[in-house]
DNA sequence: GTTAGTTATACTCACTTTAAGCATAAGGAG
DNA sequence: CTCCTTATGCTTAAAGTGAGTATAACTAAC
């Protein structure tokens, strides 16, 4: 008897407002994972990516059935749509027993405007940042950075059992997480969040180390430091399965491709302020940039045009209402917000 | 009765030698198509990129499983492997009639260095331009883009049903051939193709249109100019089912990467001259750089180390030796090549 | 063994882009 | 009218880029 194969396709589903980036969530409507939870001592529900099955019989193409599950649950109509990644690990789903079907979930990354915000049912717009606050740094270089994540990934490198495993570790340390004079690379979210995973650090790793272990009682898997890390309190709001993952791969995308295509347009109503358009950039980058320069970079670069409008409630002087020029497609080669002056202080 | 659903994993399996980019090809086994190639008065199999079934119960994750049966098939031990991305249309199979297993094929890019090259088994190593002749600039911008390519799109542009659709078209085709001004962007390579591929442009498209037509007696989906298309030849050397489409993904892809993530060593020896880096680039990019300002770029850019040993085979002056300097990645957040001089004349 | 051809490498120069400021303009609140 | 806020224009230094010249080190041919 052969192990058959189920395609889940799971869906980021993104805006931005009040200069936040939001993510569409979903309560976990999976059962068998209500254990887990109640393991970690947190008796909610955890937050799930919305996500439906491909029915391979009548979804023609993969985001045909994207759209129709994601109009169904939630009533948003998406837009931009661009594949992610897929995840096929056996381990992947760890409620699921052996013997069960294999689930591959296909990942898609939609952008949506503040206007379709309305959503029905379970969904909620979430802030992307609650589920990674290292990556945040909007207001400063947080400080759990330095509090928490260096020295507990320090000791993660030093338990390696061997150097040459030690010094892998801590080079993948340093390059993700900018430490010991490296830069900060914005777009290294995946890494970073594998890291902390492997470490022990998040929680998806203690419940996914508790079901392996409950599945096959031999604890070889959970050594590590992993379920002792008892003095470093678990970083982020945890999700269901391995859709952290998914957010984390989600936000690395976006953060690189807003440098090379105009995606930003996306998530702004057709006329904006240059404020705005700013605003959305530093929200999805998790950055400050430097105004002049930006105005510059998006005027100068042909990316945006005047449109005679004034936007009256700005708080100061009246802004300029601006609007994508389309025509800088046919120009430049790769037309994006290249990150002007990422202010380093 | 439901759908059953097969995962097939695609290898894009990437190398340079003689300063060509190659790629691992398979004389197609599948037999229903060989039907379709006679139909193009063609009597040979199509090439086909190697691929696998996946195991969903032995495979514990997608990537192990593509690593055995690379290893089985062909000899070859994967180093650098990548997802590139998950194909999953239904018609994508056309010679697989309705009622069949939905078959949700990912692709992977790998690359390989010029040692591993023998290859055992059915399994040829092809230059990519072969199937891609517009994209290669190396020698000069090739001329079927003026006399083949821009006409026969035009034609397809003008027979659209309303001035829409047309300028639509037009569009499309200006940005994706750098036409009327606009410039060559060597990363739109699929962009490319699946314009080809919609104007009728290339073997794939008549034949899934035969197969289609032969499925459902109704020829609709032939229209636009498709079979009519009986001036120009069919461009490029065609492959099975929707293999050219992964291939032109990979390219594109692989051209994006080189230019900030250090991936053009994966296809080198340890030790290289500079020349030889810039060989390797240009192959995969598609385009001549200017010899000085590319070596100015990697050595100070800190991507690169000199070893104090020469090459005395260069035919001229021996060249340094030079190989990758790893610090580099501590250093810089995007390392790669950045393309300093591409040649505009 | 001189000469031509080939490749490597150093250096220059004009030009563009970027980072980071300062300064001024135009509104609102008290 | 004054202060505060936001928008927008302009300047300047530093860094990066495109394209070229000059020189060095080797091979092969005569």
């Amino acid at each position: 008897m052969t192990t058959p194969v189920v395609i889940v396709l799971n869906g980021v589903i993104v805006a931005v407002t009040d200069d936040r980036p939001r993510i569409l969530t979903v309560k976990n409507p999976d059962d068998s994972l209500s254990v887990q939870t109640a393991d970690l001592g947190d008796g909610a529900a955890l937050d799930a990516l919305p996500f439906g099955p491909l029915d391979p019989a009548a979804d023609r193409t993969l985001e045909l059935g994207l759209n129709g599950w994601v109009r169904e649950q939630t009533g948003i109509e998406l837009g931009y749509v661009e594949q992610l990644y897929s995840f096929g690990d056996r381990n992947r789903e760890p409620g699921v027993r052996q013997g069960g079907p294999r689930v591959i979930s296909i990942a898609y990354l939609a952008l949506v405007r503040e206007e379709q915000l309305s959503v029905r049912g379970e969904a909620n717009w979430r802030d992307w940042y609650e589920y990674f606050p290292w990556e945040d740094w909007l207001w400063r270089r947080p400080s759990m950075i330095d509090e928490q994540i260096a020295p507990a990934l320090a000791r993660w490198a030093k338990a390696a059992i061997d150097t040459s495993l030690r010094s892998r570790r801590q080079e993948r340390i340093e390059i993700a997480f900018g430490l010991e004079g490296a830069p900060w690379d914005q777009e290294r979210v995946l890494e970073r969040y594998e890291l902390l995973y492997e470490a022990g650090l998040v929680a998806e790793q203690a419940l996914d180390t508790i079901v392996a272990g409950r599945e096959r009682q031999e604890s070889q898997k959970s050594s590590k430091g992993s379920s002792r890390q008892t003095k470093t309190s678990l970083l982020g709001r945890p999700m269901a399965l391995d859709h952290r993952r998914i957010l984390a791969t989600a936000l690395g995308r976006l953060r690189g491709k807003i440098k090379y295509r105009p995606v930003v347009f996306e998530l702004l109503s057709p006329t904006f302020t240059l404020l705005q358009l700013q605003r959305v950039v530093e929200a999805l980058a998790g950055v400050r940039l430097h105004k002049q320069n930006f105005r510059r970079l998006v005027e100068k670069g042909g990316l945006v045009e005047g449109t005679g409008q004034f936007d009256p409630k700005t708080g100061g002087r009246p802004a300029e209402l601006f609007c994508f020029r389309r025509e800088v497609l046919r120009e430049r080669p790769a037309p994006g917000i290249g990150l002007p002056g990422a202010l380093t202080k």
